[in-house]
DNA sequence: CCACCAAGTAATCATGCGTTGACATGGTCC
DNA sequence: GGACCATGTCAACGCATGATTACTTGGTGG
């Protein structure tokens, strides 16, 4: 069923009493179980297990399910580019995305942030989290197309978050073929060729 | 909470002893909860009150939950183009991609199709079924495009799909704006680059 | 009119899951 | 060494939900 362990955690020797070491365990376990199955079909007692951990700690550190959630995303590291080194021209974006949307494999754990991000609680308060989280990615994004001056310059930034969630979707949760198979050489040429179609500047 | 009413059936005079009838309240009850809510959040029992039916006829008509899913999925308008008529060249394209996209709303139920397969059952059957739905919509991309003669022209139509995919999440799930409230119209520039930028033939 | 069967109803079962509180344990500081 | 508190354990509760069963209703054909 879903009760596999899907961390390859909980086989480290008899973690004594590191509260910190717990929580790690805990958000490490949670993320992946998380980004994988969805926040319903997670339960808390296989994150327990996967994590090596009393269920009741769950409750301890995190308060609830929801509280476990919202930590787990809060750790989760971002979308696009590193602390401010985000791409600063097309061609950099073209780059960057291709990277990180061919990156189908998080280092941390198999898969991407973004989909923890679709994977939602039903909460308000998380829709409201994803709505930002995308919104700053958009942001970026118009930021580094030169801020184009055309008028929907900002429904072409999100126009490109939207392919960036679709990818993440398709790759991860479809596995749809050949996309989800491509390396990022493979989507560079092909994703260099939207970003510059969809944020060159308008001829005028 | 989620039980709210969201199809604005049951209102309906008694419908007495239809069996068709009570089908397709349950359909278009399904349906409507399954994409908005997607299939954990959904509850046989909210489907049919919903419906104005009796919770045990789901069992009837449709066996299990997984198989009320499945009938609604296989009850579900296709995604671009009505039979036979899809859209040969790529300035049609776009401009299909485009209706599609921005009807937010699906004539039938105020949802777009795209998101019900996403919702997914974690039944590998559906997974499977989903998987192939949206081959079929990359082929017929493909096709549309001029089957281009790039090496890579397939995975470009399915980076299409993936854009037809995370428009609609984004519109429907998230609601980023100002991509949510884009109209067609709007829609229909950005789309077309990006169409143009994605399928034109190589310079060879 | 009666028998029969599909359509519909009501009540209940079984189970998984989030949550909880009472208890055990070990390390640390006086 | 003993008190004390953070850490971890155990067992259970309550609830929502999918499934199921026995029963009722009504219309239709003979």
């Amino acid at each position: 069923m879903s009760s596999d362990d899907v961390t390859g955690q909980a086989a480290d020797g008899p973690r004594r009493r590191d509260a910190t070491a717990t929580r790690q365990a805990l958000l490490l376990a949670a993320r992946a179980r998380f980004t994988q199955l969805g926040y319903d079909r997670t339960t808390l007692r296989d994150v327990a297990a996967d994590a090596g951990v009393n269920l009741a700690l769950i409750k301890r550190y995190f308060g609830s399910k929801e509280g476990l959630f919202k930590a787990a995303l809060a750790s989760t590291p971002r979308f696009l580019g590193r602390e401010g080194e985000f791409p600063r021209d097309r061609a950099a974006l073209a780059e960057a995305l291709s990277r990180q949307l061919a990156a189908g494999a998080w280092a941390e754990f198999g898969e991407h942030p973004v989909l923890m991000l679709l994977r939602d609680s039903g909460d308000e308060q998380v829709a409201e989290l994803r709505r930002q989280a995308l919104a700053e990615f958009g942001r970026q994004v118009l930021e580094a197309s030169g801020a184009s001056s055309a008028p929907d310059a900002e429904l072409r930034a999100e126009l490109l978050v939207a392919l960036g969630v679709g990818v993440a979707v398709v790759r991860s949760a479809v596995g749809l073929r050949p996309l989800a198979d491509a390396t990022p050489e493979d989507l560079l040429g092909p994703l260099h060729d939207i970003v510059e179609g969809l944020l060159k500047p308008p001829p005028d």
